[in-house]
RNA sequence: GGGGCGUUAGCUCAGCUGGUAGAGCAGCGGACUUUUAAUCCGUUUGUCGUGGGUUCGAUCCCCGCACGCCCUACCA
């Protein structure tokens, strides 16, 4: 043919070694086999009706006196990930989605015609082809619970290696990358994404059961709002507008609690256009609630128990071990000021101290960290806690009284005017949540807005757009109400023991290839 | 964005402060009818991440770049 069709052989030439070449021939020969038999070098016809895990837990406790009398025919496909050939027997080692079962194939069971070719094919397969195996359950000597193979057949063809098969995947980047190679040798990696859709189904469950509507709201927004953050830019053709993808559902799930729906919440994807790190993924899932006639004192309640319920869902219990050490999610979470939590791990600072502008000024340019320069009482004192006390706080703890100025959607406290009704919630020294009784009033919301748009204009970047739309539904009357939001990443990193996001999500953003 | 560490066969890893590379697994050939990372015998495979520099000579020393991991910053 062309140009191009060399090229790309090249390129395949490229990627190619000496172990691919040699499947891609056994291929080769699969494929003139099935057009010789009638058959297909892929067939799709074949129906498992077991699966391994449900094989060991019902039958994985009787001998052969009990197994034999009852000749139990099973059928299983899978991941061949272990082969041992011993002349005119062998075993093999078959992975489906519940885990592994052994196969024991000798010729003299094979049923087919032609056994003899099977059994020679066999021998020539490659661990990680997917095969099919129809046969009995029997115990072998060592007593472990395998199918005496009487049909065998080669469903797919694997034309690259996996990776070692007793030290797995060690590569990082590979395991990132390549999350199907890691799924399919790393028993962990399969146990964390399991975790993570308990948690997910847990919180859902948990979400309804309370009488929330699940609800779903636009990811391309015109103005990006609910969150200060950097959003990521596109564009509508058709429309030829700038959009943004959305920073947080915030604004979108008040306007259906304006709409009648007291209570809603969401799952999905926020997207922040900043750095990656070992807590923080570009996109990355919250779970985003709103609840009429509560306040951040129900919220906090509440969110305590979602959470526990996640854990308990996930791992069978509130008490886990993380990064070597004990967390315990069964004892009532603590509440502490910003202040309060200070003076509590950091007990170097008086009263008198926290309470002077100037003094933390000077005190958090010592940690290398440069207040922004309208900075108030409170943003310093949060900057003091964010500097000396925030990773520290291992046992979860509520954050509470945070300054109006860094909460622009918070409803201020009745009794202070300069702090809102608003909570951050801390685990394992991480911020896991965050929530706040909501700002109801419309032109207080409105003069908020104006507030972040100057504050926009003298360069603060991640200050908040004025979004005259959700000014106007506010107009309407929102119901008194609590929202709150929970990082699912970092909660699940929590609940499996991942030391990084990236281990709890199945594809995290990288560098392009190299 | 700043700092540290890393990149050697398909995979897991060795490689002596410089003489162009090894092991195990996988593969290929052979033996083997109860193995468990099967075993035993034989055997193939490398632009030593990449581009420069120093040197008679560089996987090794120096510099740049790419990618990765960790720390740090913004943030959830």
């Amino acid at each position: 043919m062309s140009v191009s069709n060399e090229q790309n052989n090249e390129v395949v030439a490229v990627d190619e070694n000496h172990v691919i070449a040699e499947r891609r021939e056994k291929l080769k020969a699969i494929r003139e086999t099935a057009k010789l038999n009638g058959s297909v070098a892929f067939p799709n016809d074949f129906k498992p009706e077991h699966q391994a895990a449900a094989l060991h837990a019902e039958f994985g406790g009787f001998d052969n006196e009990v197994l034999d009398p009852k000749a139990l025919h099973v059928s299983i496909a899978g991941r061949m990930m272990l082969k041992r050939v011993m002349g005119k027997a062998s075993f093999a080692t078959v992975q489906d989605s519940t885990g592994r079962i052994q196969l024991f194939i000798s010729k003299d069971n094979l049923t087919d015609t032609n056994s003899e070719a099977i059994y020679d094919a066999f021998k020539h397969w490659d661990l990680g082809d997917i095969i099919a195996a129809k046969g009995v359950l029997f115990k072998t000597k060592t007593g472990e619970l395998s199918v005496k193979v009487s049909e065998l057949r080669l469903l797919t063809k694997s034309l690259r290696p996996l990776p070692e098969k007793f030290h797995g995947l060690q590569d990082q980047e590979v395991k990132y990358r390549q999350r199907y190679v890691d799924l399919i040798v790393s028993e962990e990696t399969r146990a964390t994404f399991i975790a993570r859709s308990k948690v997910v189904s847990a919180i859902r469950s948990f979400m309804l059961e309370n009488q929330f509507l699940e609800v779903e709201t636009p990811m391309l927004h015109p103005i990006p709002g609910g969150a200060s953050a950097k959003p990521f830019i596109t564009h509508h053709n058709a429309l030829d507008m700038q959009m943004y993808m959305r920073i947080a559902p915030e604004l979108y799930l008040k306007r259906l609690v304006v709409g009648g729906f007291e209570r809603v919440f969401e799952v999905n994807r926020n997207f922040r256009n900043e750095g990656l790190s070992v807590r923080h993924n570009p996109e990355f899932t919250m779970m985003e609630f709103y609840a009429a006639y509560t306040d951040y004192l129900w919220l906090m309640d509440f969110t305590e128990r979602c959470i526990r319920t996640a854990a308990i869902a996930a791992t069978g219990s509130a008490v886990l071990q993380y990064q070597g050490r004990e967390l315990d999610l069964s004892k009532p979470f603590q509440r502490l000021t910003i202040v309060g939590a200070i003076q509590k791990y950091a007990p170097q600072y008086t009263l008198g101290q926290l309470n002077n502008a100037d003094f933390l000024r000077a005190e958090i340019l010592k940690f290398g960290t440069k207040p922004f320069d309208h900075a108030g009482l409170g943003a310093l004192q949060l900057a003091l806690f964010e500097e000396t006390a925030e990773s520290q706080l291992w046992e979860p703890t509520y954050i509470i009284d945070y300054p109006v100025e860094v909460s622009p959607l918070a409803r201020a406290s009745d009794i202070n005017p300069e702090i809102t009704e608003r909570f951050e919630l801390f685990v394992c020294g991480r911020e896991i949540a965050n929530g706040f009784s909501e700002l109801n009033d419309a032109e207080d919301q409105a003069a908020r807005f104006h507030a972040q748009m100057k504050a926009k204009e003298a360069g603060d970047h991640e200050a908040m757009y004025y979004d005259a739309d959700f000014i106007r539904a506010l107009e309407y009357g929102m119901p008194p109400t609590g929202g709150c939001g929970i990082g699912i990443d970092r909660l699940v990193m929590m609940i499996t023991d991942s030391a990084s996001i990236r281990d709890v999500i199945l594809f995290p953003h990288m560098r392009a290839e190299a």
